[in-house]
DNA sequence: TAAAAATACTCCATAGGTATTTTAT
DNA sequence: ATAAAATACCTATGGAGTATTTTTA
């Protein structure tokens, strides 16, 4: 797959036309409909419903269009900051970004609000000097780079055995259960009445990786109420997710761990632990000891950050529970 | 530029050698030899730097793996998913997010944790039954999502003029200097002292944008020290960066509505509203009358959406100058 | 001399163009 | 009849392979 047939795309959709983008991009309507075609047989997929007076997008190229805008502009931004800094026209920011001494630490993203600051504690103790980059991605992502030497230290869920990168178990993290004070009857620990928030949508927290959804919350919902919910709202950020279900719009499920800075005042929602099997995941610390960690005592760095998060993560339980208790 | 060539380009950072790359993606050594000088070819730039055993990253190279990874792994999630979909393996989630009748709502990523709530807001009061979908985007992207018919209503610096969208201004955005309460003199507001911040690194938000920063953090740098920080934190949450400041980790500017949440409260680091002409934004609601909004009374919706958020904007300044005095 | 990467050269797949046809109103 | 998109066909670029050379420890 070519960057030009994503872009085609793109202008095609925004045109919505065929022919009128081919005129935009300067090329030929029967290369666009080529480019289009390639396209669509690289996904598998149709992305277009063509007819005489244009083109609509099908469900599928709905989809594909966000991810699309989202992937051209990231490749034009570093294309053209690259291009830029070789010709001498920038260099702070990206000298910055790309500095070889810089500490650069990777948090889940479902947990980024909630530790993220134990982690610059135990940077500030042990390289008080030190630049920071913080991060927050999915855990598959933060592997990568790890494994590619982009990120030296991070917070993901699964541990990696590889040769240069060491993990250690930080917790193991479970699943609560999110609805509202208002409107829904009390659900028990063993789940009792939770059919009565098949009314209201799912808060979806998605952060461009539905497929999280499809390992963990599908299955999970299977359990509960036998299908999936008809409605969702969708939502890319934790403290967001957490906002809707506290004004009653909607329900939701998230790791315990990341609620974790909310359980130091009366919480606005109602919460039950699930006690599912299939909803339980191994937290761990990873980091590298490859050539770029090796410009800060690395290992000491892992367990300032170690002992912070555990300190933090052993007040969990007790706070949930006065929590639950004071709801 | 095509896939291959980026993810070629990411195998061989993992495997750290030409070589051994091939092998591991079952072509020939010099296939990948003319893929990885076809992508610097297109970037313009040098990604590896070759020798006897094995390949190192530039500076360039470096920078442009944390972009490729992201980029590679969205590409291959999406087409996953389309293909899963394709085969009836997945359904729900995919068919949540591109439900044609979902509210699509957008919020620059500097302004997420001040304003989301009051959108939230506005759209329960008119259409409490909605379906909703929130995200954090830059400026650029979300102009060009809504027009190209991925959004329906988004808050945007600077406005928008196409046939088919309706622009508001909201308000006219500044900037703020933050800096830690301990170990620094008090800056006035002519600035005065200021040079003293060049101790601590900028605390630099950078949501894979580094555009932003060139195009006004860079200026505003000039006119403030003559020159650019030497050190630099990288963070991509608006809070973390917040955070940082507040445990005198660094010091940064923001926009003054970026801060607008944390204003009910003492502020944990001190404030000067910076009174540079090249840092005021005007802020707009920006919404689409095309054919995605239409099942939704979207007119209606932008009114409770605007006004909803002109009350709490219009909060702001009596509510930093008591942060400021307060502090 | 051994391992890694670059170069030279051939072959074929494919992207782009022009001209034409199909489809729907 | 018209506007949009698809099809047919030709050409030229360039990506993949094999064989060989350069580089450096």
């Amino acid at each position: 797959m070519d960057t030009v047939g994503v872009h085609s795309f793109i202008v095609v959709t925004r045109e919505r036309s065929i022919s009128r983008a081919a005129q935009a991009l300067h090329v030929t309507q029967p290369t666009l409909s080529a480019r289009l075609r390639k396209l669509e047989d690289d996904l598998g997929v149709t992305l277009l419903e063509r007819s005489w007076d244009g083109i609509r997008l099908t469900t599928e190229g709905r989809f594909f269009l966000s991810y699309s805008l989202q992937l051209f502009q990231e490749l034009e931004e570093s294309a053209t900051l690259l291009r830029k800094r070789d010709s001498h026209e920038a260099d702070g920011p990206i000298e910055a970004v790309t500095n070889a001494r810089r500490l650069r630490i990777g948090v889940e993203s479902f947990l980024y609000p909630a530790l993220t600051r134990s982690m610059i504690e135990g940077v500030q103790q042990v390289a008080p000097e030190a630049e920071c980059r913080f991060v927050d991605k999915t855990s598959d992502l933060l592997l990568n780079l790890i494994d590619c030497d982009g990120l030296d230290l991070c917070v993901r869920y699964r541990g990696a055995e590889k040769p240069h990168l060491i993990s250690r178990e930080l917790f193991e993290d479970r699943f609560v259960l999110l609805y509202p004070k208002e409107g829904f009857e009390p659900i028990g620990e063993d789940m009792t009445g939770v059919s009565q928030l098949l009314d209201k949508p799912f808060v979806l927290f998605d952060k461009t990786s539905l497929l999280v959804f499809r390992e963990i919350t599908q299955p999970a919902f299977m359990r509960l109420f036998g299908t999936v919910p008809e409605r969702f709202h969708i939502v890319n950020d934790v403290d967001v997710t957490l906002d809707i279900v506290a004004r009653g719009f909607g329900y939701t499920f998230l790791p315990v761990v990341s609620i974790l800075q909310l359980l130091d005042e009366p919480l606005p929602f109602r919460v039950v632990l699930m006690d599912l099997d299939l909803l339980r995941l191994p937290l761990y610390l990873t980091y590298s000891t490859a050539a770029g960690g090796s410009l800060h005592p690395i290992g000491d760095l892992a367990d300032a950050v170690y002992s912070r998060l555990r300190s933090r993560l052993d007040t969990l339980y007790p706070k949930l529970a006065a929590a639950s208790a004071g709801g």
